[in-house]
DNA sequence: TTGAAAGCGCTAACAG
DNA sequence: CTGTTAGCGCTTTCAA
């Protein structure tokens, strides 16, 4: 059987408490008790048992982070940011991948996970509002990514739509004016693809340019396959741009292969601007020009958002108004925007 | 207050062991019974509190998965092979990250997560056989990836050696003759790195094509970086290379980089093979050939091997010898090697 | 400063 | 088929 606190005790010829409060680091512990527990410990080998610690003080430690996929190297590069983040406040991360399905998200935020987390923090994709209203568990949870919800989550995510205007007015500045829009979807108004959308016609309105919506891709998912897709859909349509604004940089990739494959250059015949700045956009035949949304702030505020309503939770506290948390981005210029055509 | 078992009793009028029970599927129930306390349940959210549940029956239900980089999309993508193969077995998974450094590699087999988790799938890079040999930790782990070490733990990985000569076969059946090896490593022997240095050696022995160490270039990480560092290095010390077979995809495609860069075309003036076969690598300018182990049943053998050691040690049966698991792998040809020069 | 005892919520014997 | 009871390992009053 594993050695218990019980054990020490008994080898120290102490009581219980005595050895929690060495284990707790209790500051009123005479040092030459501390010591002689400390042996015992030492030589029982003793562990504490966090599941017993756990029970006995209503918390765990252990977030969970739900995103929609791990393959997607944003999110693979955003967890590893969380769980560095959480480690700084001793939370130990769980993490669950969704598959983007609504289904998924809904189970996740429901707290399927319930009594083992202390918080959660989710980044939906296809969840809607009324799934997020019929929320029964209690744990805190805090929203990432660019869904809006008019709901009393924190909610942590860049300004998609400033961060879309900015991409396509550097794809405008360098004089294009046919600029495609890859990965848009029509059936679910608060997505993100729809912001990033909606910033594309609001910058081509602002510049005077006229919104061709023949330049617009719809598609299922966001990964390479799909920009590979939504790429060939639109040059078989007829339609040549001589700008593409990806939603973000796996659909870039793909889309850019597409172009390699068939013979039109980058930037020269078509310039391509991402969106996330995953490391692999940095080393293509011709790097990525992006959206760089500020991951580690993501993360950060993220985590700090939920520790502190899990301390305040705690305290009894009355629990804060929800805020709307957002982070920076820059616009990373490489090869794939170089050379400017205009003055 | 959150509501528990007692609180469920007391509203449906019951013991507490009828509603554990009804809670447990347990067969034994009248429907009758079954459904009164279910409204009960309803009526007051009840939701079981697994802390309290773990403590009880010794184990958590959750397993961690360690791997080196989360940024790294092999990683990633395993990872998210395991929570899947985890969520088969009824497992959570918890996700840590060593960063590949010894250190944080140490903690964690040494079991930092000690009582949490019921058992541990560990990638290790740098850790040696003396730290597997410290572990005090006594909880179940199976050890991923292609270290080998001398110890009784199942182990998992695909043929490395077999692999890597596969690679570096193919290229000589190219007709390529002047075939470097980027992302060697000479301090530890046991390294995958070595033993893929070790297949690169020993196909160029067995088809008696002069090895020339010139030609293998040594580096500190496996990063798209430290590939265009590796690929900089060998060329600006004027060895020309034919074909590159490079440690992991990742390597290829810093190194590939380079090339472009230099004006190198792939596949005519320099061929390329990685190891992995990262979503990524499919979507480059050239698409990369490489070699591709079966993730899936990697993580279904990681997992399945945890799974049932976990079950024996609760049976108190006698604990199994320790296996050597190897899953398959293929070599996956596309363009960085199209097109052969020989019959 | 340390000890004794209660109890977190649950499951598993054992009775009934 | 259902109820009673003990106890998983820990923290936390409350005494001493």
């Amino acid at each position: 059987m594993r050695v218990s606190l019980k054990d020490v005790a008994e080898r120290a010829g102490v009581s219980i408490k005595t050895v929690s409060n060495v284990v707790n680091n209790y500051p009123h512990v005479t040092p030459a008790m501390r010591t002689r527990v400390q042996q015992a410990i030492d030589e029982l080998g003793y562990r504490p048992n966090l599941t017993a610690r756990h029970l006995r003080k209503g918390r765990t430690g252990i977030i969970a982070l739900a995103v929609p996929e791990l393959g997607n190297p944003y999110f693979a590069e955003l967890a590893g940011a969380v769980i560095d983040a959480a480690a700084e406040h001793d939370y130990t991360v769980l993490l669950d991948h969704t598959g983007g399905s609504r289904e998924q998200e809904i189970l996740v935020c429901q707290g399927f996970r319930s009594r083992v987390i202390d918080g959660l923090i989710l980044s939906p994709l296809e969840l809607e509002t009324e799934d997020l209203a019929a929320r029964a568990d209690d744990i805190p949870m805090v929203l990432l990514g660019e869904r809006r919800y008019d709901l009393p989550y924190d909610h942590i995510a860049i300004d998609n739509i400033a961060a879309a205007r900015a991409a396509v007015r550097h794809l405008l500045d360098l004089g294009r004016r046919r600029i495609a829009f890859l990965g848009a979807r029509q059936d679910r108004v608060h997505q993100p693809a729809h912001l990033r959308h909606l910033g594309w016609q609001a910058e081509l309105a602002a510049q005077g340019v006229p919104i061709d919506e023949a330049l617009v891709v719809h598609s299922r998912g966001w990964g390479r396959e799909d920009g590979a897709v939504a790429m060939a859909q639109l040059l078989d349509s007829g339609v040549v741009p001589d700008a593409v604004f990806a939603y973000n940089d796996l659909v870039a990739v793909g889309a850019m292969r597409v172009m390699y494959e068939r013979g039109l250059r980058v930037p020269e015949d078509i310039a391509v601007v991402g969106f996330d700045d995953v490391t692999e956009s940095r080393f293509g035949a011709v790097s990525l020009t992006t959206i760089a949304p500020d991951k580690q702030a993501i993360a950060r505020l993220a985590v700090e958002s939920l520790a502190s309503r899990l301390d305040r939770d705690q305290d009894g506290a009355v629990t804060r108004t929800p805020r709307e948390l957002q982070p920076g981005f820059t616009l990373v210029e490489r090869e794939s925007t170089l050379g400017r055509t205009t003055v």
